[in-house]
DNA sequence: AATGAATGAGATTTCATTCAT
DNA sequence: AATGAATGAAATCTCATTCAT
């Protein structure tokens, strides 16, 4: 009862691998059952379908991304070092699970029409801290300003990631700082 | 050769506005053929199989792209007015051709491994631009800049597509101009 | 032994009412634990598989019916009233039991070869019941008879119970019984 | 394009033969396809899915039985011999097509949800010709005696299939014959 | 040039049943 | 006595592709 389920895990790890790496839709569940070292209908006992264990993983480590912006953008301190705060935390997160990074930085818009609207994305945590900033700013522009620090970031990490840049990523977030305090118009 | 056939445009049509909207792995051959109004079987003597239609459709839209790119870019004038006749061209490409312009934009992952190598891609174009302004900056910060610039306007344009901005995406032009020179600190 | 097992009772009542609402294919065994608030597993402590289930919920149901058919068409007095007597007790048991009066009378056919042959079976009792009224009658118009009564009672409840006339059954008591009188050709 | 569709038949007949003898549930796709010769996949092509399948098979000879009945039961001459015509057609029509009838008459209920509300149901045919012969009849007894009569002739045919009676149908056509006539008040 | 029909391989999902705890 | 977890087998259905016409 009070034992956590144990079979979950290894199955959510194989899956987010797979996903990552292979795409979700060419990861099938038979593949995620052999790299989980489980029967096919063993995840049907954790998860309803296919779509449900894809929404529960994204949602899952979308939520830990947002916790760390929400964090880090909201300490004490001027904004250029909450921010550069937020981005060492992302590299960080990227060292500790570089698949749940890739899968809610990169895999998005795969799967936007099966995402519960309720869910609390980056872009609500980076919008926060840029009206924080400026209060005058008009919400267009919060809109703006936000998606454009987020993009330079994935796109950045994907140049990494993708092997046209070399790595790791930490190595560059003195840079990709810089920029965005460009784009947020800090300091 | 003598005249160019008729079929492919519809075809072509039919499965970049699928594609785009349902994504590309979800999107059946079957599905394609019914909204082109022709048999299945009619696919395959224009294209090989569906990564051949795939590819071939986004290198052609992509070449678009690169094509405006390099143009604006490299026109005569200030850096700034340059950047804004690309922006600007972009714009309108999107006007004209929506699914086109989100096929090359957004999609791009979905089908990395199979994208030939030797098409040029809107980040050499990009990355050109920033060496020219600059001649002294270090390889990699030109890869971050055009990165995080093309990353802002992907962003922002999704943000337009996805409705949680009001369009078209030629209204905040200025804005989004505005963003891409901080970020490659023109002017 | 020392005492009558508890949980038995609780999965043949979720037993029995998906099997009549939804057909005895339709329903799985985790269906029935579901609704009975047990495990799957808890089943199979009390029948050998799902066969055994559906046969010994038919088993003793069929039972039921058949002891009210002999009882009631056994009594003394005229024949008309016999029936009378049977067809009157069938609507109460009915009332009494809507689920399983409708195994008895409408699934049938679903599990006829599931069925041990030794159940005594209601065409058994009219069968006696028509040849106790007229013990010249051939073999042949035995059988067709009681089919034909059973046929009209089965066919007019399952009018009631399929909603195309308004019930409760034993509103029509005196119709049907009018209607099997003739068939069997009493008074 | 004029010619009809050859693979169908084969597909249908299979489908209707192990409908019958297996029961619906028990059949599964590949045994139709196995009997009919084809892939499993070719069954996709003609009908939606099972389902669709198993309704566009019902609905086709319901609607034979039907036109048979509506076609003798309004004959001319008396209604005893209108009667004896149309009980003496569904003799044929088994002979004829012993799986078609056995489906129409015995299986309705497995699948009543299936079944679309518009299709003319057997009920309908009987139900006219008894309010033909006496239009002052109350409503209730339309269908009460239409269903007995109906429920009459199945029981009475199951009784020869599964084997309870000797055969054919026709066999016994005199004596049905009287207990309907007994049942509509007839003579 | 075009198509309706067909298909093999494989996808996801369900099922009755078993077993360790 | 009871259960949560697991499973092999099979079910339905989809897909990209081929082929006779």
């Amino acid at each position: 009862m009070a034992r956590p389920p144990r079979s979950r895990q290894p199955i959510k790890d194989a899956a987010l691998k797979l996903f990552v790496e292979r795409g979700i839709h060419a990861t099938g569940i038979r593949d995620i059952a052999g790299a989980a070292g489980c029967s096919e209908a063993a995840l049907y006992r954790h998860w309803d379908n296919k779509d449900d264990l894809i929404t529960s993983l994204f949602r899952e480590h979308v939520t830990e991304v947002v916790t760390i912006l929400d964090r880090e953008l909201n300490e004490p301190g001027p904004p250029s070092s909450r921010l550069l705060g937020a981005l060492s935390s992302l590299c960080d997160y990227y060292d500790r699970s570089p698949y749940a990074f890739r899968l809610v930085l990169l895999v998005q818009h795969d799967l936007g029409p099966l995402l519960p609207a309720e869910v609390r994305m980056p872009h609500a945590a980076v919008g926060d801290f840029v009206f924080q900033i400026d209060p005058q700013i008009p919400t267009d522009q919060i809109q703006l300003q936000a998606a454009a620090a987020i993009g330079a970031f994935i796109e950045c990490s994907s140049r990494v990631i993708y092997g046209h840049l070399s790595g790791p990523i930490g190595k560059h977030l003195s840079t990709v700082h810089r920029l965005c305090c460009r784009i947020l118009d800090i300091r």
